[in-house]
DNA sequence: TCGATATAGATGCATTTGCATCGACCGTCA
DNA sequence: TGACGGTCGATGCAAATGCATCTATATCGA
């Protein structure tokens, strides 16, 4: 942890990836408020739950995936629960823990705020840059990643 | 507003600079925490006045410049005055407003949290890429913003 | 086997945020 | 002038978040 500060041209990337993506995240969290739909991490759920399948994932999973503290993890879930969104299944081998799936109703609820989600990335980004510019920007955020993948 | 669905490119990149900036904000605001200092909006708003100089700013001027709701402006405005932070000064040609200017404690603050705040950005940013890699990430990510601007 | 320590997940309490609304003041127009 | 719609900023209340801690179970070591 070196106790550099940062050069100009490392003050305006910083700056401007702050404000943009903030931005991204308001527009995109109105788009879902205004089709009646849940917030963004409801869907970073149901997607990451939906790709594990019917053999669900364990709440611990979920952390780092959808980058929440333990305690957000365990109140959204319960939240998705009560709306009949996942199931919570006690798990066979470890007594403390559980398995939870996605439903039915909650594969289509993630379809349903898909639908606004993805057209509010195609606006706000996919309209924005080539596909060249795209995978430019993805490599170079890829760099800032923790942990480091080299690609 | 168009309908159309992402593109892959469009979707890794998106998720990327969700993730991304997420971590790093996170990262920088346990730093601020473990060197018992406010969190960055406290910064965010303390930099604008700082940058505004003895005119100080109306706090509908803050809005945009730091990206919070007005409700928000106001309640850390009210938490930056009850720590000495800003003063508020009633504003001769207009009877509902005020102007929000920063006291020397406020600089001061300000000095302290930048200089772990801008560690952080040259520890996260700085050192994971090129200078001409931040001004290509810097440029991608302006051609993103609202309203977009041209360069 | 038992005691100590670690991990999974939930939760009480304080703080923060979001939403709606309010009171005060401004400008305009009759 | 005075009614009216608009803007500035604050705030009551509900929901969400952060922090610390709790219970229960698992694992490790003597």
């Amino acid at each position: 942890m070196t106790k550099t500060l940062p050069s100009p041209e490392t003050v305006t990337a910083w700056a401007r990836l702050m404000r943009v993506s903030r931005q991204l995240v308001e527009r995109t969290e109105d788009a879902l408020k205004a089709g009646g739909l849940p917030p963004l991490a409801w869907y970073d759920v149901l997607h990451e739950l939906a790709e594990a399948g019917e053999g669900g994932l364990r709440p611990f999973e979920l952390i780092d995936r959808v980058l929440l503290a333990q305690y957000g993890v365990s109140r959204l879930l319960a939240r998705l629960e009560v709306d009949g969104l996942v199931e919570k299944l006690p798990v066979s081998d470890d007594g403390r823990g559980q398995t939870v799936r996605i439903t039915p109703s909650g594969r289509d609820m993630r379809r349903r705020i898909w639908a606004v989600y993805g057209a509010s990335i195609a606006n706000l980004m996919g309209d924005k840059l080539s596909a060249a510019e795209l995978e430019t920007l993805a490599t170079l955020l890829g760099r800032l990643r923790d942990p480091p993948i080299m690609e």
